[in-house]
DNA sequence: TTGAAAGCGCTAACAA
DNA sequence: TTGTTAGCGCTTTCAA
């Protein structure tokens, strides 16, 4: 059987106190009670019980992450600096990821609810129905909470970059390279972001007197076979093509950029191609991607230290607003357009 | 202040005990008794502490799982077979990476079992040092545990595939395409696959009758870079060089094709570059990629359930090896050589 | 079918 | 400096 408190407490002659007291490096024990208790504990090699602590202590020294799918580069990035501030913190996470689905979501949020994780990281989806119950009640139980990712009219602690100003420079970016047809494979509903950088979209072309052609703005899943489908059918229309097309995210530009190249559409020199998130493969596909850089890892990072500062000031209001900064990293999919 | 089980009690006017079996939907209670505690606690919105509960029931509902690296993505892979088995089976997951350091590896071990998972799924870091004191240990307490990846000398729950045999199939692949100059980026040490790929390579070599040559063996870090690095040295040596490399990973096949590329050299009709473990991206490069499947999502699923199968008959010992079908996955990669 | 009571392995006053 | 005591919020006998 496992060794509880009370066992190195006797064997040691001390109270179970005095033994907690040592466990948790706290004054008000003796030096030489301290080493002889330090001693029975290595001895026997004893694991105190974080569980039993947790409950007595009300905290578990654990957060929640929520993300939306585990399987992308994206947030797996978002894991990672999540990841690596909580270990430092000394923290333990406990994975969620709803899938996409709305309903998965919020039976995460109660599963680690009842787990009495300390606070939660969450990544929200935007669904149609969007109602986002669980993070009203949250918000009412005033429940250390951090959202990567805007959540319109509720007021709680943010990370995030500013969308629709990073697809504005993207979209400035390829009028200054001489394109002023081009067209944007927007990103889905459940994001969140996608409308925030058609937006961004939209205002480029605007203040820059180009006008908005509906034929241009498709919208789409953000994965590669999905970018690769509806670039096939974008340039296959009997519309005139554009020169550039600004994708939501890097995994839609490589779809893009493969129906091009298969279409015998020369990338760049043809068709520029922009993309989003930067992710580490942009590099090694085809057609080195021209992109906007996400800091997915410093969003998470930012994201779990901001949680972690909440829970250590419960009284705090949940309202720090967090926005990092993007960045346009440039390499082989975009060209220098010459209007003919 | 957060209701608990007695607040329910006291306002349904029945015991606790009445409560916790409403709870567990557990038989024992009449219908009616059943129902007014149910209204109860539909409206108090009451979420009961799983904290206090698995302290009482001695087990957590949760298992640890502790990866090598959370960016790589063989891994995340891995992590989503590991969840998506989890969430099934209603358990949650505790994310360990040791980012490659035994140190953490064995310090997250020892939180994870504090926190009192129910189980462990690890797929272990094989240092130089590898004493795999953690594993005794846990052993010892015959704790529920299932690795990913074989630890020689210890005999416990293991999910992997055949990797001599996978890589002796890949080696086999090439020489029947016509190579016979076939150089290897071996994998590293920490891996525990690397060694197993390199013997099956050797393997495939001598029972084709060609001789091992030891300049064609070069080990690397298992990155793009790294591939790229290696590949640059290896053809650029005043040696004969080799008509095809196979590489512990696609990650390093990558990183010698770009160099390939950069150095003029063609990929394939020149050299052909087989890589290992098919991630998604493989199909995206430059040259999409010739590869073998290693089922990452697969191992994890497989990995989760067993231990939770484990969890589950304790009495069970721990020795059930699993080891699932590897295969070759033929792409653009690779061509057939004519030897001049 | 119901309730009382002990206990899970800790922490944290409070007394001694 | 040390020990006693009463919880933390549940589960689980055992009686009633």
């Amino acid at each position: 059987m496992r060794m509880t408190i009370s066992d190195i407490a006797r064997l040691a002659n001390v109270s179970k106190s005095a033994v907690s007291i040592v466990l948790n490096d706290k004054p008000g024990v003796s030096r030489e009670t301290r080493s002889r208790i330090l001693a029975i504990i290595k001895k026997y090699n004893y694991n105190p019980s974080h569980l039993a602590k947790s409950l007595a202590a009300r905290e578990t020294k654990s957060i929640g992450l929520i993300i939306k799918e585990i399987d992308n580069p994206y947030f797996t990035k978002l894991m990672r600096g999540v990841y690596d501030a909580c270990s430092q913190l000394g923290y333990s996470v406990l994975l969620g990821s709803s899938e996409l689905s709305p309903v998965r979501e919020t039976e995460i949020v109660n599963t680690l609810v009842s787990k009495r994780v300390d606070g939660l990281v969450i990544s929200p989806l935007h669904s149609e129905e969007a109602n986002f119950t669980y993070l009203s009640n949250l918000l009412n139980d005033n429940y250390p909470l951090v959202l990567l990712g805007t959540v319109t009219n509720y007021s709680t602690n943010v990370v995030d970059i500013d969308n629709t100003k990073a697809a504005y420079d993207a979209v400035t970016y390829l009028i200054q390279k001489g394109h002023t047809r081009i067209a944007h494979l927007a990103g889905p509903l459940w994001s969140g972001h996608g409308q925030k950088r058609l937006d961004g979209y939209q205002q480029a072309l605007i203040d820059h007197k180009i006008s908005i052609e509906k034929n241009y703005i498709v919208p789409v899943e953000p994965y590669t076979p999905d970018g690769y489908q509806a670039a096939k059918e974008l340039f296959s229309k009997t519309i005139q093509h554009p020169t550039a097309v600004f994708c939501y995210n890097d995994l839609v530009a490589i779809g893009v950029i493969n129906a091009l190249t298969e279409m015998k559409i020369d990338v760049p020199e043809k068709v520029s191609v922009m993309g989003f998130d930067n992710i580490d493969f942009g590099m090694y596909v085809r057609i080195p991607l021209t992109t906007v850089q996400m800091p997915a890892y410093e969003i998470g990072k930012a994201g779990a230290k901001l949680l972690v500062k909440q829970i250590n000031h419960s009284s705090m209001p949940l309202n720090e607003k967090v926005t990092l900064k993007h960045k346009i990293i440039e390499r082989d999919s975009v060209f220098k357009h010459t209007s003919k």
